[in-house]
RNA sequence: GUGGCUGUAGCUCAGCUGGUUAGAGCGCCAGGUUGUGGCCCUGGAGGCCGUGGGUUCAAAUCCCAUCAGCCACCCCA
C-alpha cells in the first residue's frame, strides 16, 4: 500500500496555493503599511520553551504537543504556537537594545496533535504578528485596526471582533478568589473538567460550553467588574482608540483564551462560518512574559490568524485560474523547433509561454491550448515559414490574423547548428516581438 | 482523548436482502477526411471496491481490526 500522509496534515495544491497566495500577499502588504519586519524562527524549539510560556496547565502542553527526544535525548517540541519562539528570537539576539516598541511578524507552520475535523489540522499556518516592548492602549488598538484592515482586505464582513481585559497580577488574584469562592458553591453543576479548573484555572470555566457549567456561570463574578484602576484606564483607552479608528467590537467577558501569559487585552475575530470552529484570529497583551523567558521586563501584545480558517472563508476568485498568454501550436520539425526557441526568448521577456511537448494533431494542440485558457495561440508550420507570416489567433473570440516575423522564418530555415551558438540577430527578434506585442495587450 | 457517519475509476457517486466479465456522469485520450479549440456524435483507456484478517461453495456486499476523511464533544488558529 502506498504511504499516506500523517494524519491531520494535508497537502495543499495549486488552486487553494493561490488563494493563500492572496492572503500572504494581503497580509504582508498590510503588515508593512503599519510597520512590521518580517522574521523567521524555527518551527521546533525546546520543549522547556513552550512549558514556561504557555502554562503547565494549559490543554496546549498537557495534551496537545508534538514532544519528542531528539539523539541526544533532548526534549524537543514542534511548536503549537509562534509567540514563544519569537519572543526567545527576540531575547537571544537581545533586539531589545535597541529603542522599541518592536514590531514583528512571522508567517508559518504550527503543530498540535488534535483530533483532526474542519478548520482544525494538525500542521496548519498562521500569520503571527508581536509587539514588543510596548505598553499602551493605543498599540493593542492599533492591532486590532490592522487585523481589521487585513480582513477587510480579504473580503470578510461576516467576522466579529471580541474583546476583553483579564486584569494583571495586581488585581486578577482578587477576582480569581472571588471566582472560586462564587463557583466552590456550585461545584456539583461543573462539568469534571472545570472541576479540575477550579483549582488549577478557575478563569477558563467562564470560557465552558457545557451546559451545567454554563448555567453554573450565571451571575457570577464579572472580571471587568473586578479590575483595578490601571487596567481599567487601559481597557477604556484601547476602545476609545478602537472607536476612533471607527473599528467596531464587542466586549465578551467571558473571553478568557487557553494561554496562561495573557494580561489585560484579549481579543479574538470570530465567525459562524467554521463549523465547530469559530475563531480565525486570536491574541491578546502578555506583560511579563519577555521577563519572565530572561529578557527584560517589557510589555508585548500580538495575536495569529488561521491561514486555512481564513482560506476557508474566502471565495475563489477568476482572476486566480489565469492561463498563458500565448500558446505555440507548431506542425512538423522545422517550425517545432522555431517555436521552441520563440517560446524560450517570450519567457525571457516574462511573457508565460506554452507549446505541447509532443507532435500532436493540430486538433490536439488547440485542445490543449483551450484548457490551459491560452488567450493566444501562435500557428506555426511549413507554410509560415516559407512565407514569414504567422497565424494568430485569439481564443476568446476565435479572430485570427496574420503578422509578420520580420525574417524570422527564412533566417530559421537556413539556420544550422554551427551557427547556433551565435545566437539569432536581435533585431529579428525585436521585429517579431513588435508584431506580437500590440495583440498581447489586447 | 470520547462518540457518530463514511471510504467503489482522476473527480462526484450508484451497486451493498452475498451469486455471471463492478457501473454512471464529469474528466482524460482518439476519431467525425484536406492545417484550427469550445458545442454535438462515436469509440477507447482507466478500478489490490482504503488496508489486513474472519465467516461462506461464493464477499465491493456480512463480521472484526486497522488506517484515513467528515461531523460533534473538547480545544483553539
Amino acid at each position: 500500500m502506498a504511504i499516506q500522509a500523517v494524519r491531520g496534515m494535508k497537502d495543499v495544491f495549486a488552486p487553494e496555493v493561490r488563494k493563500w497566495q492572496f492572503i500572504e500577499t494581503a497580509a504582508r502588504e498590510v503588515f508593512a503599511a503599519f510597520g512590521f519586519q518580517e522574521i523567521r524562527v524555527p518551527a521546533l524549539e525546546k520543549t522547556e520553551l513552550f512549558a514556561r510560556s504557555i502554562g503547565e496547565a494549559t490543554d496546549i502542553v498537557e495534551k496537545e504537543m508534538y514532544t519528542f527526544a531528539d539523539r541526544s535525548g533532548e526534549s524537543l517540541t514542534l511548536r503549537p504556537e509562534a509567540t514563544a519562539g519569537v519572543l526567545r528570537a527576540y531575547i537571544e539576539h537581545k533586539l531589545y537594545a535597541s529603542p522599541g516598541p518592536h514590531k514583528l511578524y512571522t508567517i508559518g507552520p504550527m503543530f498540535r496533535h488534535e483530533r483532526p475535523q474542519k478548520g482544525r489540522l494538525r500542521q496548519f499556518h498562521q500569520l503571527d504578528v508581536e509587539v514588543l516592548d510596548d505598553q499602551g492602549p493605543q498599540t493593542d488598538a492599533e492591532l486590532m485596526v490592522m487585523l481589521a484592515h487585513l480582513l477587510g482586505r480579504l473580503g470578510l464582513a461576516k467576522v466579529t471582533l471580541m474583546l476583553n481585559s483579564l486584569g494583571c497580577p495586581d488585581c486578577r488574584p482578587a477576582f480569581r478568589e472571588a471566582l472560586i469562592a462564587f463557583l466552590a458553591g456550585k461545584r456539583e453543576m461543573l462539568c469534571e473538567d472545570c472541576r479540575r479548573r477550579l483549582s488549577t484555572n478557575p478563569l477558563r470555566v467562564l470560557d465552558c460550553k457545557s451546559e451545567g457549567c454554563k448555567k453554573a456561570v450565571e451571575g457570577a463574578p464579572k472580571i471587568l467588574d473586578h479590575i483595578c484602576e490601571g487596567c481599567r484606564d487601559h481597557f477604556r483607552g484601547v476602545q476609545s482608540f478602537l472607536s476612533l479608528a471607527n473599528v467596531s467590537f464587542q466586549i465578551n467577558p467571558w473571553l478568557v483564551r487557553g494561554l496562561d501569559y495573557y494580561v489585560r487585552t484579549t481579543f479574538e475575530a470570530v465567525t459562524g462560518d467554521l463549523g465547530a470552529q469559530n475563531a480565525v484570529a486570536g491574541g491578546g497583551r502578555y506583560d511579563g512574559l519577555v521577563e519572565q523567558l530572561g529578557g527584560p521586563a517589557q510589555g508585548g501584545i500580538g495575536f495569529g490568524a488561521g491561514l486555512e480558517r481564513l482560506a476557508l472563508l474566502i471565495e475563489d476568485k477568476p482572476e486566480w485560474q489565469d492561463g498563458p498568454g500565448l500558446f505555440f501550436a507548431a506542425t512538423g520539425d522545422q517550425p517545432r523547433a522555431l517555436a521552441f526557441l520563440m517560446a524560450q526568448k517570450l519567457r525571457q521577456a516574462g511573457y508565460w509561454t506554452e507549446m505541447t511537448s509532443e507532435d500532436k494533431s493540430l486538433k490536439a494542440q488547440l485542445r490543449k491550448a483551450n484548457k490551459d485558457g491560452a488567450r493566444l495561440v501562435v500557428f506555426l508550420g511549413d507554410e509560415e515559414l516559407q512565407k514569414d507570416k504567422a497565424q494568430v489567433k485569439s481564443m476568446a473570440d476565435g479572430h485570427q490574423v496574420e503578422i509578420e516575423m520580420g525574417g524570422l522564418g527564412h533566417f530559421f530555415m537556413n539556420f544550422d547548428q554551427a551557427q547556433a551558438d551565435a545566437g539569432m540577430e536581435d533585431t529579428l527578434w525585436e521585429a517579431f516581438f513588435d508584431s506580437l506585442r500590440p495583440l498581447m495587450r489586447s
